[in-house]
DNA sequence: GAGCACTGC
């Protein structure tokens, strides 16, 4: 054996079980690469865990208002409760039974596959509801839908009238949309003593759902997998530099072990890191493996080629982000090699900026990274530091909550008539000083009122638009500035920015220049998309004319969606007269303005820009243009941005010119009074910078 | 002159 082998303690205590998922699809690849054909669909189904769980669950919930199910992904309880449901009569008469999904993919994999177990095709008795595909009907007895368009649902619906039994898949993942959704399902309960909720989360989570939920009224029934068992090792000492050791421990498994024995994955933080081991394993290894990095954002097909099984007598190495830990999953990994590491985001409410920080990742996520070594044999997990440095990580991951922006989080809960946001029973509080801020910037944005509650001309209306509260308020503001349909374009683009240019082209800075600048313009980059979306639309919406100039159709069309629906939110014919003297992209950049003035910016005399709304404090920290803007290298006066993110500098993406005086038209509170000074102390640095070469 | 985990309405 290899020396490097013998350094790592191999710590047999802990001995994890994973379910064996080969009966269920977790995910809509794995399902179109591998129909089985085998047993029928109700062999299959009373082979699954679940199965044995149904006298449990229903009993339950004949008992209790709520329910907790324990159990990670595979175990069958996304596709057969719904079920056990249905057959015990939740759905007579004219009810139905509701269930939640973080991903599109997994709402829709989950409907196929029950609509197929109960003899029928989605749209009938078995339905999806998600955002541009609603397949439901009268007949409809089981929904099956994101969280967000779920949440959004209620807006129509409150009390989720229709529903006997909600069911809220995979929570322990809370994101900011889980957490809004079980509170006000808490509230519902509270007014309809007879809807039940069943909340199914990963066993280390289970226990805060039942506290939240109220511990004598909520059972708990754990559904176990068929398993294997994952042997997990350490260090002996710690490593310096994990990716150095991930790769040593690579090249270990595979010497020691035949190729057949199984894939090998490997956890790492980000796209860069996966790519630059794919090829150092490739370098050190050469023909015997093939190695291949996974992310969300490579292409398609690289992805499809990263969760094939491996090619006969040939080792399968995936380098993988975050990405392989909840939203996709490969067959016929053994091994597991774990760098502890993640990117995560954070925000500075009071500068809003957001930032993505490589941080140690927690108990809860590694366990759920080693259960991908074990979901069809048994399997290895190589954690990459020592047991003492293990036990020192946090057990869970921060909900997401407690880490964001909360505008959009609490308009959205103002629009159910949860007007006191420090009443409201979250399953975990966010920060009062995030509630705050959020508060106050959706009064600026004349969202709420002084009592904190929603005006009716336009925080009603940013709620209903599926938009962040800022880009929502845009949108409102394009109304009386005529501008409608390019603003709603203008955040069809924003949306999809990130897949306007072909992937080949956008790793290249210089290549991405070049597809970008025949659009370019001196009022900023939304105006720049604004541009393209036009030619585009002028060719007929073709996709032959994106790949000729280098753009990727799929996200060009995602924006003429999202743009379209849009479109129907707002009312063009709301035009006001007395604003329409002015050029059109004057009218367009006056109705961004409205929305996006807490991101406004002055330029300083060094070339740097100062935000206005830190401009007053001590300690700001100056803002740049993203080497990534139109504006780049220009130096205009004052600008607002739809997004600042800090990584070496603190950058402004997504920028457009503005003169200063809309600020204080849009915003007089905020910039008139106060501010005044600062503005002024900003111009005055303007005029010695203008006198710049 | 950058370097971006992942979702979703």
């Amino acid at each position: 054996m290899d020396s490097s082998v013998k350094r790592r303690q191999v710590n047999k205590t802990e001995k994890l079980r994973f379910e064996d998922v080969k009966e269920e699809q977790s995910n809509v690849v794995s399902a179109l690469y591998n129909p089985r054909k085998a047993l029928s669909l109700s062999q299959q189904r009373a082979l699954l865990p679940a199965a044995k769980r149904r006298g449990d669950v229903l009993k339950a919930l004949e008992k209790h208002r709520s329910l907790v199910v324990m159990g990670s992904t595979g175990s069958g309880k996304t596709t057969q409760i719904p079920q056990f449901l249905m057959e015990a009569g939740w759905c007579d008469g004219d009810r139905a039974v509701l269930v939640t999904e973080p991903r599109r993919v997994a709402a829709v994999a989950a409907a196929e596959r029950v609509a197929a177990e109960v003899g029928s095709t989605v749209g009938e008795e078995v339905g999806v509801a998600i955002r541009f595909d609603n397949r439901t009907s009268t007949k409809t007895r089981l929904v099956f839908s994101t969280e967000g368009t779920a949440l959004r649902s209620m807006m129509s619906n409150p009390l989720l009238s229709r529903y006997s039994v909600v069911m809220v898949d995979e929570a322990h993942e809370r994101s900011v949309t889980c957490d809004l959704l079980l509170g006000l399902l808490k509230k519902v309960q509270q007014r309809r003593s007879d809807l039940r909720i069943i909340v199914c989360s990963a066993t280390i989570n289970a226990d805060e759902f039942v506290t939240f939920l109220g511990e004598d009224q909520t059972a708990i029934v754990n559904i176990e997998g068929k398993s294997y068992p994952v042997d997990v090792s350490y260090l002996k000492s710690p490593c310096k530099d994990y990716l150095e050791e991930s790769l040593n421990i690579v090249v270990d498994i595979h010497r020691n072990s035949k190729p057949s024995s199984g894939s090998i994955l490997i956890f790492l933080s980000s796209s860069e890191e996966c790519e630059e081991l794919t090829s150092r394993v490739t370098e050190t290894l050469g023909r015997h493996v093939v190695a291949v990095p996974l992310y969300a954002s490579l292409p398609y097909d690289q992805q499809i080629e990263a969760l094939e099984p491996a090619p006969p007598n040939r080792r399968k190495v995936v380098a993988a982000t975050n990405v392989a830990e909840t939203s996709l999953s490969i067959d016929g990994v053994a091994f597991v090699v774990d760098t502890l590491h993640a990117k995560l985001k954070s925000f500075s409410s009071q500068e809003h900026v957001s930032s993505l920080s490589l941080v140690p990742i927690s108990k809860a996520s590694a366990t759920q990274r080693a259960g991908r070594a074990g979901r069809t044999r048994p399997g290895q997990c190589f954690r990459c530091c020592t047991v003492s440095d293990f036990s020192q990580l946090s057990e869970t991951t921060p909900p997401e909550i407690q880490r964001v922006s909360l505008n959009g989080a609490i308009l959205q809960l103002k629009s159910f008539g949860v007007d006191n946001i420090m009443n409201f029973q979250f399953p975990s509080a966010p920060p009062v000083e995030v509630v705050a801020q959020a508060l106050e910037e959706l009064y600026n944005l004349g969202a709420i009122d002084d009592d904190g509650i929603l005006t009716d001309d336009i925080g009603m209306r940013m709620a209903e638009i599926p938009l962040e509260p800022d880009y929502a308020r845009c949108l409102v503001a394009s109304e009386a500035f005529g501008c409608t349909e390019e603003v709603s374009e203008i955040f069809g683009m924003v949306q999809s920015s990130t897949l306007l240019i072909s992937a080949s082209a956008s790793r290249e800075r210089r290549l991405f220049e070049a597809v970008r600048e025949p659009y370019a313009v001196a009022e900023g980059d939304l105006l720049t998309y604004l541009n393209m979306f036009r030619a585009y639309k002028s060719n007929g919406y073709s996709s032959s004319w994106c790949s000729s100039k280098r753009f990727n159709g799929k996200g060009f069309k995602q924006a003429r969606r999202i743009a379209h629906n849009l479109k129907k939110y707002v009312d063009r014919k709301k035009s006001d007269s007395s604003l329409q003297k002015e050029r059109l992209d004057t009218r367009i950049r006056r109705a961004l303005c409205t929305g996006l003035f807490h991101k406004a910016a002055f330029v300083s005399p060094n070339g740097s820009y100062t935000s206005l709304l830190s401009s007053l404090s001590f300690n700001h920290v100056p803002l740049r243009m993203h080497p990534t803007s139109v504006l780049f290298d220009r130096y205009p006066k004052c600008v607002v941005y739809a997004e600042a993110v800090e990584t070496a500098n603190k950058y402004m993406r997504n920028i457009t010119v503005v003169e200063a005086t809309w600020l204080v038209d849009v915003a007089p509170a905020l910039y008139e009074n106060k501010r005044k000074r600062a503005l002024m102390e900003l111009e005055e640095g303007h005029e010695k910078l203008s006198g710049r070469p």
